[in-house]
DNA sequence: AAGAATTGTTAGCCATGGCTAATAATCTCA
DNA sequence: TGAGATTATTAGCCATGGCTAACAATTCTT
């Protein structure tokens, strides 16, 4: 194998086409972009899941403290404490030391954009015959990396295909 | 509004349950079992998207050279260079300085893994009736967050209402 | 009301994965 | 061959989002 010591085992002219090819359907500038989105989506979906689940809280049990936002999310409270600072500045949450967390408006529209997101998935999910247990699992990855438009096939798609529920 | 002063507007049993309620599904533990999953999911992604893509450059090209690995990725060489050196030491891929880069068996083993997955939901997407377009942005960024179940859910739901293709 | 238990805060640490700018190596071709 | 273009490397910076440990405040219980 002369691989190892030749920068060049084949000049390729740059637009051959091959098995595992992606260049078939796009191009570098393309991809790129959609590694961006990506990249962007998960800058994001660390705030959306802490908004979420503050907003689960102070509905289920009608606050939100930041040890059981730790316990559910499987995190130090020290954590919590950091991100709800982070929270605050983008203006999601309102925080006094000591006390509770509570949404602002903005918070609040996040919360239920995140929570109408998720619910749109573990629908599909079981509508496709998945588990209830690996749909509530795979939801909370997927939520973050889906097009409105691939919502709109889900919800679309739950609806016709509606088993029990 | 008392909130901002009361720490505890409502004691709330703790067990209470509301709308966006989650916890009628699951416990805490549990739900912190499928965050830390989503966490761990996202340190692997970063590390599959490269090592996909450096097997398909190879496929497609014969090599895989970092400017090429950065354009595709919309990153710089530099951030390039510096995952190449973890790729490295968890053994995926082989590099020496100034020549290109080639994948261990382990590499390709993970880049075909990826590869599969990243095919069966851009046909899954497809079958669903979202535009080209679409479907290889999303799958991009779902591929790393779906059970081996939700694949095979795919998987079948694309065999039976194959369109075109 | 005092002490114990719980909860919150802070400081300081770490890895990841981006970036730019400067420098070095390699390659191309006139 | 040697100059210019391309590509790779390195150093140093930054934000994110985890962690532990030490300490402070609050709340609960007796």
């Amino acid at each position: 194998m002369t691989a190892m010591t030749d920068p060049k085992p084949a000049p390729a002219t740059k637009d051959s086409t091959a098995k595992g090819a992606v260049s078939a359907h796009m191009s570098a500038a393309t991809q790129a972009d959609h590694f961006r989105q990506v990249r962007r989506a998960r800058e994001t979906e660390t705030i959306e899941d802490y908004v979420e689940l503050i907003a689960d809280l102070i509905d289920e049990t009608g606050e939100a403290r930041a040890v059981e936002v730790g316990r559910r999310l499987g995190v130090s409270s020290a954590t919590v404490n950091k991100m709800v600072a982070r929270l605050q500045q983008l203006d999601l949450v309102t925080a006094q030391p000591y006390r509770s967390i509570f949404l602002t408006d903005e918070g609040r529209a996040v919360a239920e954009k995140s929570r109408k997101r998720h619910h749109t998935i573990v629908e599909f999910l079981l509508a496709l015959g998945i588990s209830e247990k690996t749909a509530w699992a795979d939801a909370e990855g997927l939520e973050h990396h889906c097009s409105e438009e691939t919502l709109e096939a889900f919800e679309r798609f739950s609806k016709t295909n509606n088993v029990g529920k």
